[in-house]
DNA sequence: AACATTTCCGCAAATGTTTGCGGTGGAAAA
DNA sequence: TTTTCCACCGCAAACATTTGCGGAAATGTT
């Protein structure tokens, strides 16, 4: 009675075989009904649990999910972790979390570390400078899905889910057209993401074919902090901007800490726009408008489309979730 | 070549035993140094990794953490998280999250997965009205260790680790009286968690004593919606108050957004002061004086004291973590 | 009564590792 | 030459489960 119950000690406690007692717990249909119930009665008993490194072992499947992500805290990322968790735990599924932390080398340690764990899937958002590709296609052709979600590989043949990047920073600019803004400062992010690059030629795509188009002040920050200061030394000019669009949060917090250094006053001295899942830009007053991107639809939608893969093997697919305009009073 | 490597098929390459094999690849001084580099090189080259189903099945150890956490989307949480993970891979372990949702039913859920997928270990913060307590003493029974923090249990005889809920509380109470605020709105949490009772009393306990306390209006919300609505029915009165108290992140983005609504100016009208771990209070402006509680601290240490319970089975301990004031501009 | 069918169950292999123990061959000691 | 010792390696059990196959007993069919 000291170790675990294994199904050993079921059936010597009940002289059957062990093969009987496997059997009745799953209720195979060539078990009886009357042993079925002696197995079930004493497996309660004993608190019986299968062994799952055994059942691993044999079924050579762990009902785990790998996640890699660049940051766990993080307000995208979170609310990402957040649904994909909750769907995965839906669907019998547990999740071993990751983070890369901005390094490529400790991204590829992570995905050895999904395959030393044998998970069954994994979901991955890229580093900036991630050079582990072909580690994916290995993962990949070693009959383990891979869902690439957020910051997703340039090269076709994956399987993708992100945000409508191009969507959003097109709704941006029209957006920003429409107030008829004349001058504006956009802080994009890290100038070697592929979400940046294409955030940003949509962007400018929208201004190009206008007559009325503002100037444009693109500037690339890596954080909070540079946005910050860009900002305040763009703000300082005769010549400031009447408009500040933001890629993301980090960049609007930034953005915001040095309007809150002037007596600017929003929308009236200048206006604000970003991209974001909503929680930040509820924070500020007035509200800040933005265009959203929610992590946990993202989340969800990525479960579900892991789920497809697993059942069979369908042609690898980008799935691409539309975006829409959140009205605060920044604009 | 088509399927993985194992021992097996390394040995019959070379013509050697399969326990040789494993030897080799663990530099057992058994084994002379010509055959481990001959075993090792082919394994390079078959691109062997050990199946960890068969080692977790013989060795009994899985090498994984489990973490129980009510909600992982959450400022808190999710730096915890981000410490926990950090840490637990660095000494070479990786981590499963569930989060129970405020849920009673689903922690002990989880706690079965926990089980179920037979981690090393597990951390736990503890759902507002959680009964699974003699299932974590089960669990600690049959050899795994349970760390809990933030919303530990009150029993004794577990092993808990949380931030000094009483210092942060009598330090708020100190600064408010250093402050000579007459008229105080104490916003606390759910009234049934005994973080909110530690914090409430401790909170109370400094004023008792003091004849120049200020008089208190001591209120509980659930959330952050709550908090401002209470704020908002406050602040409307005649007598209103001239400080507010945010026992939370949640409760003070509630407060926030109600101040903001009036123009009551931070800090000549109205002074504020929060426990927080600093992120949103400086998102405001003038930023939010706090009291730290940094879950990126708590969560290196749960790791290391999970580390210790796990090399000799140590008395349980309460840790606790002290706080720290930060100051801003709300006070 | 002889045969066919169904019902119920056990044998044994297989999954990939780890590890105690025993064994072989050769060199050194007696 | 015999004994001892050491360096090196293999046997086989054990971990707990799943599953194809075969077989005995019970039931049903002529």
């Amino acid at each position: 009675m000291g170790s675990p119950a294994t199904l050993k000690k079921i059936s010597t406690q009940l002289n059957i075989s062990i093969s009987t007692v496997s059997r009745a717990l799953k209720n195979h249909p060539d078990i009886s009904e009357n042993t079925k119930r002696k197995v079930k009665e004493l497996a309660l008993l004993m608190e019986y649990e299968p062994n799952s490194y055994a059942v691993n072992l044999r079924t050579n499947k762990s009902r785990v999910f790998g996640l890699i992500v660049p940051v766990i805290s993080n307000l995208f990322y979170d609310s990402f972790i957040a649904a994909v968790e909750e769907e995965a735990r839906r669907c019998g599924y547990s999740l071993i979390i990751l983070q890369s932390g901005d390094d490529p080398l400790q991204e590829s340690e992570n995905l050895k570390l999904c395959k030393l764990n044998r998970v069954d899937g994994v979901f991955v958002s890229l580093v900036a400078d991630s050079n582990s590709a072909p580690l994916y296609n290995k993962l990949k052709e070693s009959g383990t899905p891979v869902v690439f979600f957020d910051k997703v590989p340039d090269d076709a043949g994956f399987d993708t889910i992100c945000m409508a990047d191009e969507e959003a920073a097109t709704m941006a600019a029209n957006t920003i057209l429409k107030y008829k803004k004349k001058k504006v400062l956009a802080l994009l992010g890290n100038a070697d993401l592929s979400i940046t690059k294409k955030r940003k030629d949509a962007f400018l795509k929208v201004f190009e074919k206008e007559k009325t188009a503002p100037t444009l002040d693109i500037r690339h920050c890596l954080n909070s902090a540079e946005a910050r200061k860009i900002t305040t030394e763009v703000l300082s000019k005769k010549n400031r901007p009447d408009h500040i669009f933001c890629m993301s949060d980090e960049l609007l917090i930034g953005a915001m800490k040095s309007i809150y250094q002037t007596d600017l006053h929003i929308p009236d001295d200048l206006s604000v726009l970003a991209i974001s899942n909503g929680f930040i830009p509820g924070l500020y007053k007035p509200e800040i408008t933005y265009i959203e991107t929610s992590g946990f639809e993202l989340g969800k939608l990525s479960v579900k489309r892991m789920l497809e893969i697993m059942e069979g093997p369908s042609p690898s697919r980008s799935i691409i979730l539309p975006s829409r305009l959140v009205t605060g009073g920044s604009l």
